[in-house]
DNA sequence: TGATAACTTAGAATTGTTTCTAAGTTTAGA
DNA sequence: TCTAAACTTAGAAACAATTCTAAGTTATCA
């Protein structure tokens, strides 16, 4: 369950994001900010209309385009499948897993040897270390 | 131009895979040999047809899932559009253009901090870098 | 040189994801 | 409390990638 200062943190969100707050996008941050699954739309929607709240597809595409244009989710995409979203700004590689797809976070780390010996005559503006596996449940 | 040396390599790969020799299928395995650029069906289809070789995308699908299912070429993809081909078997990572959406190959290098601390509870089975920026005609 | 299994064809069909539409509802602020 | 703008709705439409189909062609090998 979402604590009060949560709720309020993530009304703050929206208001300095200057978007409306409305229980679908409510809903949409909080499920992103409790869980780090990187949840698909799809997921979502499920999650959404699981709940009380009701919620078309494409008002969790809308609100998703809010979030991301307002800086507090991110979006990316993996093996070409729907698109995947994450509230956790902060920089961190992935983990994905081949039995179950789940996706997990794996915290920052640096690659040291890389910008100096790699970049040839290209210009380097980010990197990320995408991990393969099985996750603790699935081994 | 492909030397013969080369068109004799590619036979033998054939060959070895099991699968008959036909022009699209050599067309294709020799366009991802000898340019490293990553391509997409979308590219090799109109690449076949604008040499003498003519092909219809399900032949090129159909020649690069023989062409995975044998080891030759690896398939990966990036930013949840269409698959590419990559014909370098050796382990390598990627690097993307921001600017141009060109793709490259970095050469391999490893991440030593990587397996000994992160793996928390998982099995980590492989990873891979992939790097953004602009590429050395983009910058 | 046949015979036959494997391959190729063009284009239709399918699949999965995302956007659009037009009408109704809600939010925020005067 | 009222109003206007912003948001939401269900489902249709669009879109892109991939697979399927049925008929014709070709590579392989006996």
């Amino acid at each position: 369950m979402l604590s009060i200062a949560a709720g309020r943190q993530i009304e703050e969100a929206f208001e300095k994001a200057g978007v409306r707050r409305t229980p679908q996008r409510f809903f949409v941050l909080e499920h992103l900010l409790t869980r780090p699954d990187h949840a698909t739309v799809e997921d979502l929607w499920s999650a959404l209309n699981r709940r009380h709240t009701r919620a078309s597809r494409a008002t969790v595409y809308n609100t998703l385009h809010a979030l991301v244009g307002a800086g507090l989710v991110r979006e990316f995409t993996l093996d070409g499948k729907a698109a995947r979203y994450d509230a956790n700004l902060d920089p961190h590689h992935h983990f994905v897993c081949n039995q179950c797809g789940a996706v997990e976070d794996v915290d920052w780390f640096d690659v040291p040897e890389l910008p100096k010996n790699r970049a040839g005559q290209r210009r380097i503006r980010s990197f990320e270390v995408i991990l393969r596996g099985e996750c603790s449940r699935c081994r």
